[in-house]
DNA sequence: AGTTAATGGTTGATTTTGTAACTAACAACA
DNA sequence: TGTTGTTAGTTACAAAATCAACCATTAACT
């Protein structure tokens, strides 16, 4: 009793994305919990202020689209290692600038050469179009602005 | 000071992976939830079963890449609310068959209609070469079987 | 048969996440 | 000034995921 043909469920977009960002994520993920003891928020919060330098747990929330309760996390525990620090605003005693320290740049520069290199080695596995397309489409369904 | 130029982490596949899944799992998940009470590996089990009848957990785990601590609490409360029977197996007593009652066919049909529906919805935000395009490369990241 | 290893599946302890309620600070406006 | 509403960020508690250790059973090998 083998009914296999009643929902193509590998076909089924969620479950495709779900699959394909779980198994494409395993080996940075060694990376950053073996070598730093990180977590997938903390690693997204150290790369955003890498990236953009100084910023507040709002302007992530905003770029990142995760919860405020899940950066406020990670930034406690980013803080609590010294990776990075944070500023109370003078104007605004609600807001709190938050900036990399020099361990927090060291880690943020090393894994982002992992990543890059990664990202490459994954790229590798698709055909010119399909890297192409690939983040064309996934753009589209995270429904974020392509460059931010 | 912005600095935004360093690392383009909306084209980092993982990251756009895992946004993209995330953003686009919302809307079914709210239905699963919110109709059943189902939990993400539950509906991942019911449809297993569903789609491929009669298997055991070990079997649920090889096709869906779950860990088997995961499909095991999912099965138990797939059992509980009398979703489906959990059958001994004559000859080898470690294993357990697996089968959705009359109750978790309902269930089973109910969601894959909503599944139908929902990826039509977000196949109508790509174009057809992204539709295409997309779910191939998924699959080569997923490292799955097209078919299955 | 008897011993050891492997397998299917479960359980318990710990970690992580999610949800909602909360605090402190600011804003708007009477 | 006083009241009400918002906002940035935290915390508490429940829900869920993770990881390792664990049974019971079967397989493999002597």
């Amino acid at each position: 009793m083998t009914k296999n043909d009643e929902f193509p469920l590998q076909q089924f977009l969620p479950y495709l994305l779900n699959q394909a960002a779980e198994e494409s994520s395993l080996e940075f993920q060694q990376v950053y919990k073996n070598r730093y003891g990180m977590l997938r928020t903390e690693w997204r919060v150290l790369f955003h202020l890498g990236i953009y330098g100084r910023m507040t747990a709002k302007e992530i929330g905003e770029r990142s689209k995760m919860h405020k309760t899940k950066i406020s996390r990670a930034v406690q525990r980013l803080a609590e290692r010294r990776f990075l620090t944070r500023d109370q605003d003078e104007k605004d005693r609600r807001l709190e600038h938050l900036e990399l320290t020099t361990a927090g740049q060291a880690a943020y520069r090393d894994l982002r050469g992992v990543a890059e290199r990664y990202d490459v080695k994954l790229s590798a596995t698709l055909t010119p179009e399909e890297n192409r397309v690939l983040r064309q489409a996934l753009v589209k369904l995270a429904r974020m602005s392509p460059d931010a």
